[in-house]
DNA sequence: CAAATAGTTTAACCTTGGCTAACAATTATT
DNA sequence: AATAATTGTTAGCCAAGGTTAAACTATTTG
């Protein structure tokens, strides 16, 4: 047992870092990151799709593949998905459309999203790098902490 | 008959929400997101072995398995990845230790970690969201915006 | 109209990161 | 010392999310 350099536990425990969090505490915070993960892509995908559809009147998965850097076929694979799950209708050619369900998810994702990114701004971080890091952010911010978000841009309005 | 060329600019579409960003930004927000997943998970259970090092002198598989909320199947398995990785050292039913490499990482992770929580509270938020919101958020969060975060808790001190 | 091009789907494959169940090794208790 | 409890490993399973290559359909163009 190489007791080299253990830690000398500094009467400051202040010196780096904060005290290991209980047990059952610390496994939330993994838990609820594991959970985001499900979603993540699955609102990604449906907020894209929501905003082809407002600003380019038709959401192909072409585009779809083009703006997300990734195969045509994984698209694809994804679109069939998001049928099973009830949220978006596709006919084969065509462009897919959102269900109501589908509609309400891009709506409050593309909010969140939108508060990250605005948040992100007012603090000062420039606008590719809000972007970017809003992308994935956003999956990852509580409503508690959104709404001091939110407030914090309406405080600092440029 | 998809956006392959530059966006022709909407007319005026500012009703609800921000244009689409050119398809390459746009793309690059979801590689960059895409990136971050892979290290992701790497980066904590490094992260915590080095918390486990420093605060309770040994890192057992048990310890990360209870910590994680995960099976000890599932620990396993991912040391042994660390391990072929260069990160971690491991002898059977002994603790673990990290390389030269894992401790720079865990270092990183850890330094980076505390400046999203240490931001979030100073932002108001309650201790315990802000832990669960810090642990997914630290792996999408810039230098640039991790620069300005550990800025603004400096001036909001309290 | 025929041919070329663009868009979509499917099949076969891969890696990650979970799980359970069975077993093996170590450590603790009686 | 024997047994029990804890800890760790291995095997086999699964779903998600990617990939290429090939086939099929629709649209555009010569
Ligand atoms: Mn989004
Ligand atoms: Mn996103
Ligand atoms: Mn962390
Ligand atoms: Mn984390």
């Amino acid at each position: 047992m190489s007791d080299h350099e253990q830690p000398p536990l500094p009467p400051n425990s202040r010196l780096s870092g904060d005290a290991l969090p209980p047990v059952e505490q610390h496994a939330q915070q993994y838990e609820t990151v594991r959970n985001a993960h499900e979603t993540e892509l699955i609102e990604d995908y449906v907020e894209l799709i929501g905003d082809l559809l407002r600003h380019r009147g038709e959401a192909r998965a072409a585009d779809i593949a083009s703006r997300m850097a990734v195969s045509q076929a994984t698209v694809s694979k994804m679109i069939r998905r998001l049928n099973e799950l009830g949220l978006v209708t596709s006919r084969p050619y065509r462009s897919l459309f959102l269900t109501e369900e589908g509609h309400k998810m891009a709506e409050t994702s593309r909010a969140r999203h939108d508060i990250v990114l605005h948040f992100l701004r007012a603090l000062g971080v420039r606008d590719n790098t809000a972007r970017i890091d809003a992308e994935g952010m956003e999956h990852h911010v509580s409503d508690e902490t959104l709404a001091i978000m939110r407030r914090f841009t309406e405080k600092h309005q440029t």
